[in-house]
DNA sequence: CTGTTAGCGCCTTCAG
DNA sequence: CTGAAGGCGCTAACAG
């Protein structure tokens, strides 16, 4: 199990010439330097990060912490992050809240987490006040992704302006009656992304003076479940609407999956925007409003990674851009039926999968 | 940052029994035990990892090797280990190939990998001897998903079984001119998933007497992408077959896009079948051959858990089942343009929401 | 049943 | 620039 002793007898110097030499630390000469690294490459000596810990109080792990490790949209999330931190060496803990939680404690056990990891990425958790100060007093750098919270440093995106972006679009086609889905009381544990994003909606329906129709609003969770339950219960109440504008790309695929099942056409018959720019939303043809999600993984990890050299990045609230792609889901009210047959080069963005890795080529976002 | 000895210091007994209290080790008092973990609780004390783990030579945490670190496949099997790990208190570090290659080795860097996980899921990676026996040298338990290795017990499917029943389908129907899309040279290393699904088509064309036409056959990565690409190329070739089995869902959905773009219908015009029961392919009422993906990451789980309880596993290769699940892409060909309007209770397999949660309720698979 | 005592492998002052 | 020595927090014999 060859120990750092093994690379110091071999090289003929010091442990601690060798701890000094591999981890890059001055005051050794190069020479010295040079033969330590090949000694330590030829007996392939890895430095244990337990016993490497133990002095340093640094575990060289940082955790992600979600509601739940599952689903596309914390795969993604976490993937980002993994990216940034394995390319310098760190090791990425994933914690589901049941994983972490306690019958004791409400959310993060901070005991548990502040001996495992050197960094948190705390992900759609919104945490009380009391919490948030159990977890700064952990003393470890800590970021969240998408609530704000007063002490810690976030990436979020504009959810209002997520839902005004998706409506507006909707009622620039010509709709008025819009529907809305999503915001469940017990999803996401009270994070406010859809009444944010219901509040964009809102405010675009009063500018142009329409008066929201409770008949029109159901709630949903993040998934496609949800949007097939939303589209019976639109039926259950009257009248489709012309429109709908889902919290998520999910939720959209099932609504329409949905309406198409019954006979009903999209987008000639009802238009359907989503959220995320999911990675399989183009092969719906889903017009979505993009959110950066493995790059906000990756931000925080580099914010993240900054802080842990030493970087005082203070506890700003980085704001990414989101942006609507349209597609094929949306169209003016009462469109006629198309014939699909969309002449060769002027296919638009509906039709060809996507130019990259999803939001991976995206412009760079600075991080202060 | 209390530690063991504030604890035994404030239940006024020895480390040693408050160690052994908490650990659940035998040969202390149930009134001792009880009093220590009273204390433990109240301070809010627990052993580090990095510490406990020095005189052990035990991390707790296990590594999920696949060849990337991303993708709904990879992360489903990830998903399906991390929830049985960390249900008893391991942590779960994955890592893509490209962290855990260095120049000099060409997988995986058991040097590295030894000081930092207890045991080791290795995922869709074909290794060499060589590798295996570097593997085995580890000295830790080691399990594979996907390929079978000597020496190295494997969870498995049968992926010409998986071509067979998919072909098999198709030719019931009456299709008698089928494409077969997937294997990619450069893709999963070498692991052959594509050519043995391939081996199972080209067996049951045989059993029917058809000769299969190397027209019909495209090569593609596991990717939506790969289906749209897959159309065009068999377009280019000449007249389209009736039907096409694609070597993964996400593939399949491609193709659909791509054939429905084209004024194509599935299945009237074209039958599409996949495999794996991607998360989200009911919504395409995508037939496809189902594998328990997160089941075989909880199955693969629990045989390393038991082996590092000392549980002497052998090195079995554990096959799950899979299994044909017809829905809505698949009909005879030249069948009728159905109405999309199936009459109430006659509704089948293809339109509603899957019942719970993928692959998550099926039947329990025996581990020797 | 409980306490004492060495280390586990590495980092980090402090000398040299 | 390099070496020697103590200690990080916990576990694992060994006594008692």
């Amino acid at each position: 199990m060859t120990g750092i002793v093994d690379v110091a007898a071999r090289a003929g110097v010091s442990v601690a010439t060798v701890s000094r030499a591999l981890r890059g630390l001055p005051g050794v000469s190069p020479a010295t330097r040079a033969a330590v690294q090949a000694v330590a490459a030829e007996l392939g000596y890895v430095a244990s990060p337990s016993a490497a810990g133990l002095p340093t109080g640094r575990t060289g792990a940082v955790g992600v912490v979600s509601p739940v490790a599952r689903g596309w949209y914390f795969s993604a999330i976490a993937e980002g992050a993994q990216e940034a931190f394995s390319a310098v060496g760190y090791d990425v803990l994933r914690y589901g809240l049941a994983d972490v939680e306690t019958q004791r404690r409400r959310v993060v056990d901070t005991h548990l987490l502040r001996k495992r990891v050197d960094a948190l990425v705390v992900l759609s958790l919104p945490l009380t006040p009391d919490e948030v100060r159990a977890l700064l007093a952990m003393q470890r750098p800590v970021i969240a992704i998408g609530p704000v919270m007063p002490g810690i440093q976030t990436v979020r995106i504009d959810d209002v302006e997520v839902g005004r972006s998706a409506t507006r679009h909707l009622v620039e086609l010509g709709h008025r009656r819009i529907g809305f889905v999503g915001g469940d009381p017990h999803d996401h544990l009270g994070f406010p992304v859809a009444p944010d994003r219901k509040q964009g909606y809102q405010e675009v329906l009063g500018e142009v003076g329409v008066e929201p129709d409770p008949k029109l609003t159901v709630g949903g969770k993040f998934l496609a479940e949800s949007g097939v339950e939303a589209y019976a219960e639109f039926k259950r109440r009257g009248p489709l609407p012309t429109a709908v504008f889902a919290v998520s790309d999910e939720i959209a695929m099932g609504l329409i999956h949905a309406a198409r099942s019954d006979g009903v056409r999209v987008p000639e018959d009802m238009s359907v925007v989503g959220v995320d720019d999911h990675d399989l939303s183009w092969l719906f043809g889903l017009t979505t409003v993009a959110q950066p999600v493995r790059k906000q993984g990756r931000i925080a990890a580099l914010a993240l990674l900054d802080r842990l050299r030493g970087g005082d990045t203070g506890n700003e609230v980085t704001t990414v851009p989101t942006q609507l792609k349209v597609r094929a889901t949306t169209a003016p009210p009462g469109a006629p039926s198309s014939t699909r047959q969309s002449a060769p080069g002027t296919d638009g963005a509906g039709h060809g999968p996507p130019p990259g890795l999803p939001d991976d080529d995206e412009d760079q976002v600075s991080i202060p």
